[in-house]
DNA sequence: AAGTGGTCTAGACCACGCG
DNA sequence: GCGTGGTCTAGACCACTTC
């Protein structure tokens, strides 16, 4: 026999979830407000609001500071072993890319840091961080840090170029390898902040190491991605 | 100036976090009662459980049907890139797998699997479902397909053994090649119900497919993750 | 039977975004 | 200034687990 559901957060992510796969709530479009929503479902904010946050969870919806609700754009096909261009992967997927930057300085390396990357205590290291967009929504933070050593008059540079870019007009060829690490977790601090999403909202956190010829440690990436935003692909 | 957190379950989430960090708690322990907990924080359930769920969505806590809730185990490093077999990657990390088989049976492909598959409407498939435990926690469900011309006689097989290794027996040799996908969601309805968790509570959705020398689809493989319970790590 | 998390009610005040 | 989501209070009953 078919149970219709009890649980009425349910009956509304379902309700909602419907109104969003019809295409009926076409991405990017707000969402009526929690009261209104409440409202019409005859319930409770707090009632209301776990059917978002289950839609949230989903991938399906994304709030935006104290903006609202808003029906979450297709994820982008992000492949992390081919080489990582931000503008160029996006744009091959007919989106816009934007970049800003909001640092880009010689840093102190802190104790994770320096075994990080094999560098002694108290040593500096290069530090970029970036805001990226994708059709206008922040969709992923970015953290690179490059040893001092490995590109000199890197801070003069111009930044837009990909670091890997960078490295191959210095040294001739690209890294000689990478390993990358992803994490599912959640935003917290800092990363919200930059991020622009409530501490708590779910993220993926990739991680790449890059090394040179002999196995050490140039530099590394902290991605952290709205995890509505991205789905990850590769062959295997 | 430093701000002291302004936010209740923040604050909360702060103290849980610091006491799962020192290892006061360690891996596998029961936290106390939801009631218990917001007694001592002197706030209601409502505000404790958001602490909670902060800490879940972070994959430092995790709860198990209405048992309560428990520190987290470190993730299992899963490396998508080579070949998978559960139980060796996870006694290689020094833990203990266990695999329960919920079905094995030819079943009808719908809509969704006879495109991925390449197979004409109305065609059956063989269908897999498993769930996964490590040191004695649901880790995993995961549901394999394979098409029913690949492998003779497969449900009288052993299937203990490893799907790629039953094709190499039959055929020589592996699959050519796979693409893998990561998708960052929230469980829901019946792959809920197999993990036995909440309905929206995280989870990572690893999809396989696999393909033989003529770029055919022979089966693929969708794996559910708990997303406390895994990171993700390859080469690149 | 007692205890647990799951779900829900009906409000409240606050800080921020936008006009 | 008004509407939004963010946070919080102080309860309630239910379904399931454990003893």
């Amino acid at each position: 026999m078919l149970r219709t559901e009890q649980r009425q957060f349910l009956t509304i992510r379902n309700a909602l979830a419907e109104q969003i796969e019809s295409g009926l709530l076409p991405s990017g479009e707000k969402l009526p407000s929690e009261r209104t929503l409440s409202e019409v479902f005859k319930t409770t904010r707090i009632t209301l609001k776990e059917a978002l946050l289950v839609l949230e969870a989903e991938g399906k919806i994304f709030r935006e500071g104290r903006k609202g609700w808003f029906v979450s754009p297709e994820r982008l096909a992000y492949n992390p072993v081919e080489t990582f261009s931000f503008h160029s992967m996006v744009e091959k997927q007919g989106r816009v890319p934007k970049t800003v930057l909001l640092e880009a300085a010689s840093v102190p390396a802190d104790v994770d840091m320096c075994r990080r990357m094999g560098v002694p205590p108290l040593s500096s290291v290069y530090c970029i961080r970036r805001q990226r967009f994708i059709d206008g929504r922040l969709a992923l933070y970015n953290e690179q840090y490059l040893r001092t050593d490995v590109i000199p008059e890197f801070l003069e540079k111009n930044l837009d170029i990909p670091l890997l870019e960078l490295y191959r007009q210095e040294h001739g060829k690209g890294y000689a390898s990478s390993s990358v690490e992803i994490i599912p977790t959640a935003a917290m601090g800092r990363v919200a902040q930059a991020m622009k999403i409530a501490d708590g909202s779910p993220i993926v956190h990739v991680v790449r190491n890059n090394f040179d010829g002999e196995n050490r440690v140039i530099g590394c990436d902290f991605a952290f991605w709205r995890s509505d935003a991205v789905k990850i692909h590769f062959a295997a």
